[in-house]
RNA sequence: GCCGGGAUAGCUCAGUCGGUAGAGCAACGGUUUCGUAAACCGUGGGUCCGGGGUUCGAAUCCCCGUCUCGGCUCCA
């Protein structure tokens, strides 16, 4: 007998060689026909598998994330399957999931048709439909390229090569006569699989470098009944109607041209007023915080880029260099010349060392919304998530290493008010550090290392969950990136923070210590929002575009009843602008619904209806949007209200 | 940058087999003066993304380019 351990901590005596399937029918029919695979020590392993020691337990079902990712998985090996039979020169390559959605990449003569994606589902389906058991086999690595058959070719035995290197045991796969290597787990049989969708195809390098050919890729989902999955599609319907691009358009908020430029954002009067009270709620906070603003210009020359090390390091990722010398014409030297700047750091860094520093003018902290350029690749673009000319609410503090954790810690600190205040609470706090196999980082070794123990310390002390992750810093420091989903589920970095040894190095940086001789200072990076193109965009979708009222383009809209009504509307017009409200006034000569209508679909978050009685007595019937109609009040007591209403968030 | 899809009125979209380009909404004009999510009638509006080709004839077929969308790769 051996002993299994519930998640709820209870044990039960099973005898030895029992599978997980039979424990599962053990405990009830139900959940037997939900179980997909177990968890036996937290490892995800088949059903039918026999059980040989005492473990800690979980029957995984579609419930459990595990459960998904492999009724998924399964899926995906149908699909291979299916692909092979109906593309015999296919040669399928390696999958995994992501998210809801698993995908396979395949080498094919040539790419996937819509109609070839109709023939794999249809295949599928007989696949499924005809129930077929899932066999797992764990064989020596000839053995194994033997098993594989015609799902042979060089990927496979790439993969069988590493793992046999390891001296990893090589497992397979079988439903029926096809076999396909991989770790599992699986379901018990296709029939498992009830309702599934190929989602979309797309180009994939092997091993995801550019420099590997590239692969056919399909993303699949699957759901254990039809029912789910058409929940699941109609989800993501809906959530396309958030998209910011879609959504930008509709509000008036931005455009982008081509004949100006691809991935340069035109902010529209609407987007602008929004991004102006951004702007105005994080310049409050500045003070409060001890920050000095700058200007400084677009450009900067080639040298100074070359200094920080910008230009050498993405150099393809740049518009190219404005070459002119200094008498204005164009350099016979074409090392000579200008820069759209890509960052602001080197400009305060300049402003930094035009006067000298003591450890008493430390922290030193100057601020910026600083647009920069950036040639991003044309497969990037996207709306104002991914564009070539952004502004950063930027800023840049030179430290001392004692002030450095504290600092950084206050800079932490800011940028989660920001996101509160935002009512952002579905984002996620990623490290990057230092990918130590890679030269793409610059400085020491010991200066990394000393940066992101600095980083540690004080996520660790502000007690937050982070991911730490290899190769994702900045060429100078690692960072603490906020990062959040759009309605498309992709990750976006918004705001940022930053330690850098490396750039004060380079610049040769100093102030005068409390012991009368020259040292080093540490630079913090950081910007809460990211880039106000971005993260206007990411609030677009997290609002829908109905942002709160503070923030809201139009904040009050005056709906005369009847023209007669006019001259008085006009007056209650002038009273809200008078208060610094973003107020419209719709003086078409349409029907009150109409232009309820039409300012509640505008998102408008105040109506003021104003009729006869309304202009005989001086007052205003106050309509909140998706609220409706919240009574009459004399006009003076409705501004009173608004002003209320419309108030900045404040902590 | 790479792979694939797409581009028709301001917006959303239809356009059959290659035969003079359409709808709804919006805009504009008129009528209506109306009380909390769409009054009625009328009018205007097109480089069918650009260039080339095939054809008696191209929105439609072919080629090149641009932009855009979904992925991949990249992201200071």
């Amino acid at each position: 007998m051996i002993s299994l351990t519930l998640p709820d901590g209870s044990i039960r005596e099973v005898a030895e060689g029992t599978t997980g399937l039979q424990f599962a029918q053990s405990i009830g029919k139900r959940l037997a026909g939900d179980a997909l695979a177990i968890s036996l020590n937290g490892r995800t392993t088949d059903l039918n598998i026999p059980l040989t020691a005492s473990s800690e337990i979980r029957i995984l079902t579609f419930k459990d994330p595990e459960g998904r990712a492999v009724l998924r998985h399964s899926c995906g090996h149908v699909m291979a399957q299916a692909v092979m039979d109906l593309f015999p020169g296919a040669a399928p390559a390696a999958g995994d999931w992501a998210d809801e959605r698993y995908f396979y990449d395949f080498q094919v003569s040539r790419p996937f048709t819509a109609e070839d994606l109709q023939k794999i589902e249809q295949r599928m389906t007989e696949i499924c439909q005809a129930d077929v058991p899932f066999k797992r086999m764990e064989l020596p690595a000839d053995q194994a390229l033997q098993a594989l058959g015609s799902t042979r070719n060089l990927f496979k035995e790439e993969i069988i090569g590493d793992l046999a290197g390891q001296g990893q045991v090589i497992s397979c796969y079988s439903q029926g006569d096809w076999v396909d290597l991989c770790l599992g787990a699986h379901v018990p049989s296709t029939g498992k699989i009830a309702a599934f969708k190929l989602l979309m195809t797309a180009g994939a390098y092997w091993h995801g470098d550019e420099s590997n050919p590239q692969l056919q890729r399909i993303y699949l989902t699957a759901f254990p009944s039809r029912k789910e999955l058409d929940e699941y599609l109609s989800q993501i319907e809906e959530a396309k109607k958030r998209d910011h691009r879609k959504l930008g358009q509709e509000l008036d908020l931005f455009t982008i041209s081509s004949d100006v430029g691809s991935g340069l954002v035109l902010w529209m009067p609407k987007g602008a007023a929004l991004r102006f009270e951004l702007e105005t709620f994080l310049r409050g906070k500045l003070v409060e915080y001890g920050y000095q603003t700058v200007y400084t210009p677009h450009i900067g020359k080639l040298d100074l880029y070359r200094t920080s090390g910008h230009f050498p390091y993405y150099k393809d990722s740049q518009f190219p260099p404005i070459h002119m010398n200094e008498h204005g014409a164009e350099a016979e030297d074409s090392e000579e010349g200008y820069l759209l700047k890509p960052m602001n750091c080197p400009h305060h860094i300049k402003i930094y060392e035009a006067t000298p520093k003591s450890y008493r003018d430390l922290p030193y902290r100057l601020a910026e919304f600083g647009t920069v350029y950036r040639y991003e690749q044309s497969g990037e673009l996207s709306g104002m998530t991914r564009v070539r000319g952004f502004t950063q609410d930027d800023a840049h503090l030179f430290v001392t290493p004692d002030q450095l954790e504290e600092e950084l810690q206050r800079t932490v600190d800011l940028v989660l008010f920001i996101l509160r205040s935002l009512d952002f609470k579905d984002y996620r706090i990623r490290f990057g550090k230092r990918d130590p196999q890679s030269e793409k980082f610059g400085g020491s070794a010991g200066l990394w290392d000393r940066a992101e123990s600095n980083i540690r310390n004080v996520l660790r002390g502000m007690n937050m969950d982070f991911s730490e992750e290899a190769g994702e810093a900045a060429f100078y420091g690692p960072k603490i990136d906020f990062v959040v989903r759009d309605c498309l589920n992709r990750e976006w970095q918004l705001g940022t923070v930053q330690v850098d040894y490396v750039l004060p190095e380079r610049f040769d940086l100093k102030y005068i210590g409390s012991d009368g001789s020259p040292h080093r200072p540490i630079m913090i990076h950081r910007a809460p929002f990211g880039s106000l193109e971005r993260f206007v965009g990411i609030l677009i979708e997290h609002f829908a575009g109905a942002f709160p009222a503070w923030l809201a383009p139009v904040q009050v809209r005056i709906l005369p009843v009847v023209d007669e009504v006019l001259p008085y509307a006009e007056k209650v017009y002038a009273a809200c602008r008078a208060h610094g409200f973003r107020t419209e006034l719709d003086s078409r000569a349409e029907k009150i619904g109409y232009k309820i209508r039409a300012a509640e679909t505008e998102k408008v978050p105040f109506m003021l209806v104003v009729g006869r009685r309304e202009a005989e007595s001086g007052s205003v019937s106050l309509r909140k949007r998706t609220q409706g109609d919240l009574g009459t009040l004399p006009l003076e007591e409705t501004i009173g209200k608004l002003r209320g209403e419309l108030a900045r968030p404040a902590e």
